[in-house]
DNA sequence: GCGTATTGCTACAAATAATGTAGCGTACTG
DNA sequence: CAGTACGCTACATTATTTGTAGCAATACGC
C-alpha cells in the first residue's frame, strides 16, 4: 500500500522526517484526544474511557500502547495513565487550539 | 456507536465543546499532514496527493471537503487547495510541533 | 476465607473507513 | 484534433474501529 514503512512500526516516515511520523500518531483516532483529557492530570483506563465518549476500550488501549512507547503516556505504578514530561510539552503546544477552537465555532 | 452526533455532521462534539469537534476533526488520517503540506503554499489536488505520499485520492479528497467545509481549506478559482486566513492560523499552532518532533526523534 | 469492586487489558464479530487502481468530465494547450 | 493537466468519483480489497463481553490481578469490607 502506499503506506507503511518497511518496519512496520510507524506510518508515515518514509522520508525521515520526524514530523511526518508525528503527525501520522497524532493523526490515528483518539490520540490528539488523549492527550487532551490527560492534559492536567492523570486518569485510569476507565476514566479515560469515559473522558473519551467512551471509546472503544480496543482502540483506546491501542492508543494508550503507541504513545506510551512513543514517550508521551506513562502509566504509574500505583494506577493511572499519565502524561511524561515529555508528553506534557506536547500537550502544551495543542493548548493554544482550545482557544483557537472557541474562535472557529463561530 | 458511541459517536457520532444527531447532525451525523461532527464526531466528538457531544458535549458542545468545540475542541473536542477540531480535535475529532483533526484527528482523522491526513488531516493534519494536509494542513502541514499546504503551510507555505497552495497545492494542486495531485501536488497534494504526490506531497501526502500518494495517499489515495479517495481519503484525500474526503479530508478536503471536510477541511473546506471547517473553513480551514479551500480551492481557489485558478484550481489549486490552500488554506485560508483561518487555516493558517490552525496551522501557525501547530508549527512548534516541528521542533518538538526533532527534539523527540531521539 | 468469601463476595464484591476495582484495576489494566484482551477476544471477537460486525460495522466503518482507508487503500489502490482506474477512469470520468472539463478545461487548456499545441 | 491530440496531448495534458485539473478536480473528482467508482469500486473491490484491505485495514481499522466499534461495541460487547469478559479475563486475571489486586484490593476492600465482612
Amino acid at each position: 500500500m502506499a503506506k507503511q514503512a518497511a518496519s512496520g512500526k510507524v506510518r508515515g516516515s518514509r522520508t525521515g522526517r520526524p514530523v511526518m511520523a508525528l503527525l501520522d500518531l497524532l493523526g490515528r483516532r483518539w490520540s490528539l484526544r488523549i492527550l487532551w483529557e490527560l492534559r492536567d492530570a492523570p486518569l485510569t483506563s476507565r476514566g479515560l474511557r469515559t473522558a473519551c465518549d467512551d471509546a472503544s476500550p480496543t482502540v483506546l488501549q491501542a492508543r494508550l500502547t503507541e504513545l506510551r512507547e512513543a514517550g508521551f503516556v506513562e502509566l504509574g505504578d500505583g494506577g493511572g495513565y499519565g502524561l511524561t514530561a515529555l508528553g506534557r510539552d506536547l500537550c502544551a503546544t495543542f493548548m493554544p487550539l482550545h482557544r483557537f477552537a472557541e474562535r472557529w465555532k463561530k
